[in-house]
DNA sequence: TCATTCGGACATGTCAGACAAGCTGATAAC
DNA sequence: GTTATCAGCTTGTCTGACATGTCCGAATGA
């Protein structure tokens, strides 16, 4: 197994640290931390610029980031103020530009929730042709298991065809979003080194595994095969979970409080 | 009961018309009208303020800001690139304006999987002043019970602080986006109506609950009476669920296969 | 001939100062 | 007391310059 950490989206080449970033995310952080209320007026540039010793068009440029995020607004002459409702306008999943680790591991976490709860919602309520087509990705995988190829593309139909046997169409968009995020995660799976080591048929019995449950109706298993499928999804690409994972400790009571790293 | 869903958050004002916005907007559609592969190359800022009569102020602008919103990548001493995955940088719940039954329905049902999740998570990961926070919020929405004042906010800030507890900063900011768009939903629980027939009591035992199973780190009743709660809400909401419900045929096996609308 | 090094050209990133445009509040005029 | 005006703040825009990173080709060396 690869001891490197693949972080599963596409990164932009090493990050070259720009000072708007650092501006940007210190501003941001300045209103979560005090939790500045809507309309709340942030400092002027001008002292912006000397608080953090840069210039101002540093400042303007970490500002209009925050314009843009939405959490921001500026009216001339008269300041800059907290948005009425930051963050309200859409959601992202990487907050800025460095990815740390832990923010990898909560991804994972979060993803693999809304997998679970659309597998069992497709167990109870998949037609024929939801089962079609989630059957013809499942082939299209095991193909390329034996003949070796790339099942990447297949591996993400697998899951927006699961997606949307659930008949939720805002949980639909919202996997395939988080799939756009995750398409470079499926290529060490599905490369010659993924073959090789085994990773591919490894992930391809997980997905017979939510495929069959899915099939003979049973949400529960279905559920939980699909939690198991992205839990080991992220131990294959030496993603460091929480030390209190779902997936070892529901039935056990009482762990220790574990730390996000 | 208002069966509409009101969107929060209102109109940003009479936008002055900025320069750096429209150059935004048109590069923007410009990308889009011609349909510019990701990593295509964009014209330099010098030729940008040629072609726009502006300064190079307002084209870097316009430029930080499709950065922000993800469809652009800069690097230094090369140039401006169209992004990797244009349009897949944020994910929003509702489209446009009109939302449609069936779709509130469906959020509510996403909602009702992550909550349940950050339950479950919460209780495995809780610290002493995690615990400390959801009893704050609780406590209080006990006393607007009591008082037949309004817990909305209260009820908000238990729900967060459930998401907080729960260490996973993804997730805390997806329940924070997505409580958001139901802070208009919460009113008709806490107002004189709500009192009256008995919707604020109801919430608030479903919220000891899972206040309850979270203290003494029970996984799957807290995430169990998350997700009874939610269910209940949009019920209570005369929200139209899907017709199999995850709650009602999670334990019985092989229900009949219901059709999504 | 081939590999290495170096420097110029050109890109974005940052800095500094200035003026334009918009808002607020106090002052002055009626 | 009401209105008009103005001074002083803010952000928005312009201009010019330098810093830094990247590419590419020429000069250099083996």
């Amino acid at each position: 197994m690869s001891d490197k950490l693949i972080t599963p989206f596409a990164t932009p080449l090493d990050r070259a640290p720009r000072l708007s970033d650092r501006v940007a995310r210190e501003i941001e952080g300045w209103i979560a931390d005090r939790d500045l209320a809507p309309g709340t007026q942030l400092p002027t540039e001008k002292i912006l610029c000397e608080r953090f010793g840069v210039s101002r068009a540093v400042v303007r440029e970490a500002i209009s980031r925050l314009k843009a995020e939405g959490c921001v607004e500026t009216r001339q002459g008269l300041g800059a103020f907290v948005a009425a409702a930051p963050g309200a306008s859409s959601f992202r999943l990487l907050g800025g530009s460095g990815v740390a680790a832990s923010d990898v591991a909560d991804i994972f976490e979060l993803r693999a929730m809304v997998e679970r709860g659309a597998a069992e919602l497709a167990a109870l309520r998949r037609s024929a042709a939801d089962l079609a087509r989630i059957a013809a990705a499942l082939e299209e995988m095991e193909q390329a298991v034996r003949q070796g190829g790339s099942g990447a593309a297949a591996d993400d139909a697998f899951h927006v065809a699961i997606a949307a046997a659930s008949g939720n169409r805002q949980l639909e968009r919202f996997l395939t979003y988080v799939g756009l995020q995750f398409s470079a995660s499926r290529q060490p799976t599905w490369d010659v080194d993924g073959h090789r080591t085994g990773r591919a048929a490894e992930s391809q019995a997980e997905h017979r595994k939510i495929f069959s449950a899915i099939e003979r109706g049973d949400a529960k298993a279905a559920g939980e095969a699909a939690r198991a499928h992205l839990d080991a999804a992220a131990a294959r690409l030496g993603v460091v979970a929480h030390q209190n994972g779902i997936h070892d400790t529901l039935q056990q009571q009482h762990g220790t409080q574990g730390e996000a790293a």
